[in-house]
DNA sequence: TGCTAAACCGAGTGAATCACTCGGAATTCC
DNA sequence: GGAATTCCGAGTGATTCACTCGGTTTAGCA
């Protein structure tokens, strides 16, 4: 029930974009120096945010990756399912074959209930959120000194 | 993110103490067959169920096990928590230790308000709904021969 | 036109975690 | 005393995680 590296590091490396939305696009090595994540694995993640359309790529010098939509288009849960393979708690909720003995249906219908709740949380926050606390918290440092 | 058989058995062994909550105490080796999990690991998984004084036990011949508080008063919460190690998305959470270059502020922010929000929903639901809902599935299916 | 900065791609790998199993000791009922 | 049971610690094969590496292709720029 833990959220892996993978989200974790894809859920930065999105709000680094939304972050650097006018800047052009921006290169792997620059986020993942930014986010402090592994450059080589970034670009692992972010193939997956590519092959899923939440990011666009220009290749060759200058290039980049840039958010394929505006940062309040992109939710929270759009990355997380991308990364976490489809943020699905349990098998036999998508395969009703992998149901077999072991989700009796009572089960069943709890664990519709967690992944539907867990889906509407991660789908009421969007990228622009994240960016909007970040303004918002620096504003009050700012402030604090 | 995906649940571990450790919550999905546990779930399913409370459920089953919870449906034969006036049985007296069931062994294990029962629970096991019933809900199909493999004997010597549902020993392991109840053992903690055991120290969180979720259940109680008694030893020796016609022993076993039962709900150390009556099922409505037994949260689904209270089972994962137990059994999945704290339903801690994310470690820089419980651990501002943790917390060092990979989470910056707003995805501190983010993930505790997903954190949360599951706890909230897990403890809404109870063993004793659980047990409502094999109740109101087996009504229906004897409707409906 | 060639250099360089980048995305793209596939394979490999050590460490950790998962999902169990096994063997035996202690306890309690009949 | 024997059977049923909980209790306990250790061990293990398979899988997944979190990366790394090496190389290819593409595109801007001098």
């Amino acid at each position: 029930m833990k959220l892996s590296t993978r989200g974790r590091y894809g859920i930065s490396a999105m709000y680094d974009l939304a972050l650097n939305v006018d800047g052009g696009p921006q290169p792997i090595k620059a986020i993942a120096e930014r986010e402090s994540i592994p450059e080589a694995y970034l670009e692992q993640l972010i193939a997956v945010l590519k092959k899923e359309k939440l990011v666009t790529s220009t290749r060759g010098a200058q290039g980049g990756y840039m958010l394929a939509r505006k940062p309040e288009e992109i939710t929270v849960g759009d990355v997380l399912r991308a990364l976490e393979g489809g943020l699905n708690l349990v098998d036999c909720l998508l395969d009703v074959e992998a149901c077999g003995k072991v989700c009796d249906c009572p089960s069943r219908i709890l664990w519709f209930k967690i992944q539907d709740g867990l889906n509407k949380i991660v789908d009421g926050i969007t990228l622009q959120d994240m960016a909007n606390d970040y303004k918002r918290l620096k504003a009050q440092e700012d402030n604090d000194q």
